[in-house]
DNA sequence: AATAGGGTTACAT
DNA sequence: ATGTAACCCTATT
């Protein structure tokens, strides 16, 4: 019974750099059982070691000395911020046994976050795309995810906080989820004396299950919920529109290109009909 | 048998 | 109550 949760020494980290430089990623058994690191790493399976690497190298991955480390650009403030619809992510996180720096983290800049306030927006970001994506059944975390990718510069372990994030709103009675796909959850209050099936199959075989009965509080959320939902319609509109704008603003940039290429030809045009010679520039 | 990846729990903020 | 690290489970090869 005694997993108390053994933290990584920078002993083991070290190990784990070294490992991963000798022998790549991916080679988790090798590197356990080689003698130069297993004295580090006899407490740790080849699955620790596994699951220890992506915790480190989560967030930015050396590869290259160019590539900044792409940080969240959480502007939850200003609607239509430069959307760039583009597909940066999957940085080709290629074990490719380089002998080069295969180190995870050389990033110091850790803890910038310049965003104040850049608590928890990823709540919205859900709803928003729950309610954008108006699937009765609900939707699966991939399709979450992959809705939030295009609107929204996300973190590369994105998916991974997303499903905590997920799970925690179901916990919280916000969201509901169905079977793999989650959905907003309506409290059924207004209607009818029948009483709701009270969704509660979550039988988890799991071990110490903590009582999740919640008899009280939540009353209010519907407003809340309610809240979201129009916020999230709101972002969508607007995202919607800050297309159209950059749309237009394409256009009339063309028509601009259009118009001065007219002002030249024209321009061409007199001068030859004045019997001048005009070169092609 | 190993690995990759999703999911879950424990811990710290 | 939220982000994160450690841990667990499972499909795939």
């Amino acid at each position: 019974m005694g997993n108390p949760k053994q933290k990584w020494t920078s002993e083991e980290e070290e190990a784990l750099r070294a490992g991963v430089a000798k022998h790549g990623t991916g080679k988790w058994k090798d590197i356990q059982r080689d003698p130069e690191f297993n004295p580090f790493l006899v407490n740790r399976s080849n699955i620790d070691l596994k699951d220890k690497w992506r915790n480190m190298s989560c967030s930015a991955n050396g590869q290259g000395p160019r590539e900044k480390s792409r940080t969240v650009k959480a502007k939850a403030n200003s609607d239509a911020p430069a959307t760039q619809v583009s597909t940066p992510q999957t940085a080709v996180a290629v074990p490719a046994v380089r002998d080069s720096a295969t180190a995870p983290n050389a990033d110091d800049s850790s803890k910038a976050l310049p965003d104040g306030k850049n608590s928890s927006m990823y709540n919205t970001m859900i709803f928003e795309a729950l309610s954008s994506l108006k699937e009765p059944n609900g939707s699966d975390t991939s399709a979450i995810v992959s809705y939030i990718e295009q609107r929204h510069e996300v973190p590369q372990n994105f998916r991974r906080l997303l499903s905590t994030r997920l799970r925690r709103l179901v916990a919280q009675d916000k969201l509901e989820k169905v079977q793999n796909c989650y959905k907003v959850k309506s409290h059924a209050d207004a209607s009818l004396g029948t009483k709701t099936p009270a969704p509660k199959p979550e039988s988890q075989p799991r071990q110490t299950q903590t009582t999740v009965y919640r008899t009280s509080t939540d009353v209010v959320d519907e407003a809340a919920v309610a809240a979201a939902y129009k916020v999230a319609e709101a972002e969508n509109k607007s995202f919607v529109a800050a297309e159209a704008v950059k749309e237009a603003d394409r256009i009339s940039e063309m028509a601009e290109d259009a118009e001065s290429l007219l002002q030249l030809a024209k321009e061409i045009f007199e001068k030859c009909s004045q019997g001048e010679r005009v070169y092609a520039a």
